[in-house]
DNA sequence: CGATTGCATTTTTCGTCATAAAAAGCCAAA
DNA sequence: TTTGGCTTTTTATGACGAAAAATGCAATCG
């Protein structure tokens, strides 16, 4: 059954809710409900629950919508398995940064190149450019071809991007305009306690990596300045492909959130200064754990690397 | 006679060699030099080169190529027009900004609705989203249609950069990988003595800011991270967007070259502390001013703002 | 003789169309 | 209120001629 992108998409979407525990046995899924939060319409999301009541996941109750199914506890997602296939456009996207990343494409290539070497139409290919527009590693060329820039290609990528937050991310916290928002740490103090509980042996790599990222942009957030935070987010983008291509050494993790959570005590308490200062710590310890690893990165491609 | 676009495009960026003394009478213009330089191929350029004979400004001389004509120092840009109408999808671009900070669109728009009121085909659309998604406030929605993310639309925008550049310009100098960079201080020194000497008088305003983003943008390179560099230039990006509303106070300008090279004379002499210290200096300063009449803002529309 | 122009040729992309697919919106029924 | 089915709107796809840019090459100049 050939269904939708966005469908299969959404799916896999609503998925992750049931795995993160947003959604658990017997809940009732609102159509509209779910297609405000993921911004589109109803149609898809109905494709979705369909989809996912044939997998089982779901169950279809006539005339009242969809319910999780109870799901044995063993339906665990493999630890091991960090095999990475999230989804169509996602995953050429991967495969154009891997390859850039790689030197296995040149600096300036015509669209057909492209659409020939990753087989895609005009509109994919369009999408993936878009993205890596966005995250800043390609540009167009003023007449025909792109052109992808020389960003982040080297070992030393990472301790760049790791100065550079250990810059903005305890200043952020002293900014005159930084406000405690209780809410905003309430959740993310959820969130590590969850990770630490269960997530960490749990969840698949990339869903770790991108639980570590958000604990530190909705921080930023707090500084009540959007650049800052912009500024965050797109570093992250560009460590996310990086780190796609190493796997997460899991225990590293526990000590990270137990940082994590030390520094949300710090904050709460109003001890601004403290908790800058600890984040700033926070970061120089992952830097000084990644550097000597990153010096020999081109050696052992597959080195353990921590997420934070 | 119906040039290509890139061709009107290049025509105008050599017109501005000319008028930045980068060429002078006489000289031969070199086709795959020039091609080269703007990364493309020589039949765009010498279209363009084609299109300035006609106009005037360069002269062809048989199975020589094309020279710069002799112009009378009277080929003044006048100091007062600071009419934008720079060039096609550059200019759909800045209506799309300007309707969307001054709020005559919503949030969320399908294609169909801005291609017509806009009058574009669909190439031409998406070069302008992909802009729009590059300087970070735009973004495709999962389904049909975009969203227009609400960044710097408030008059606090201005303050909110500025802030976040006094953090990263003076620690970029204190990086322990920066680096000074004798070619790009000689290049910017002279670049700001001819602001000095004759530029701020006669540029157009565009410009005047270009001019003036590139001194910090080329400054921050220095510190060897990339992360610094490319967060600066998207900051730009976002505030030129904002300037672009504003007209520039050409008296201020002086002030702001003198620091400029005040800047670089500190670097050169080794004095980096210093020239970290002056460089915040240099931005709190601009700050200060633009405060006030952020704050009153909304009311007149086109207040005088440096632009630093 | 080497470099550069000017033109011809090839390659790449654009624009438009008809058609298909997908998402959004609507309304009656539960 | 929410679902489920239905209709309308919007976008994607693929093909093809036209436009534009890139490239190759002989002629020309210093």
């Amino acid at each position: 059954m050939p269904a939708s992108p966005l469908a299969r998409n959404i799916a896999s979407q609503i998925s992750l809710l049931v795995t993160t525990g947003e959604l658990s046995s017997g809940d009732h899924l609102r159509t509209q409900h779910l297609a405000d939060k993921f911004g589109v319409s109803r149609s898809p999301v109905r494709e979705a629950m369909q989809i996912l009541a044939e997998e089982g996941l779901l169950e279809q109750k006539e005339n009242r919508g969809f319910f999780v199914k109870d799901v044995p506890e063993s339906g665990i997602i493999e630890p091991i398995n960090d095999e990475p296939k999230p989804f169509e456009v996602e995953n050429d996207y991967q495969r154009l940064a891997e390859d850039w990343l790689m030197d296995r494409i040149p600096a300036e290539v015509t669209e057909g190149m492209l659409r020939e070497r990753y087989d895609l139409t005009k509109a994919q290919l369009s999408d993936m450019l878009m993205r890596a527009v966005r995250e800043g590693w390609a540009e167009r060329k003023q007449g025909y071809g792109w052109r992808f820039l020389p960003v982040a290609k080297t070992p030393e990528a990472f301790e760049q991007i790791y100065r550079f937050r250990m810059l903005i991310e305890p200043a952020a916290i002293l900014e005159p305009s930084f406000k405690l928002d209780r809410k905003i740490i309430e959740e993310q103090r959820r969130l590590q306690q969850r990770m630490l509980e269960t997530d960490i042996m749990r969840l698949p790599a990339e869903r770790l990596i991108h639980n570590g990222s958000i604990f530190h942009e909705e921080l930023i957030k707090m500084s009540n300045n959007p650049f800052f935070h912009l500024s965050l987010v797109r570093v992250n983008q560009m460590r996310r492909l990086l780190e796609y291509r190493s796997r997460v050494d899991r225990n590293r993790l526990f000590t990270q959130c137990e940082e994590h959570l030390a520094i949300l005590d710090l904050l709460e308490r109003g001890e601004i200064l403290e908790a800058s200062y600890a984040m700033r710590k926070h970061l120089s310890g992952a830097l000084a754990r990644k550097s000597p690893i990153a010096r020999s990165w081109s050696q052992h491609a597959h080195e353990k690397i921590p997420a934070s």
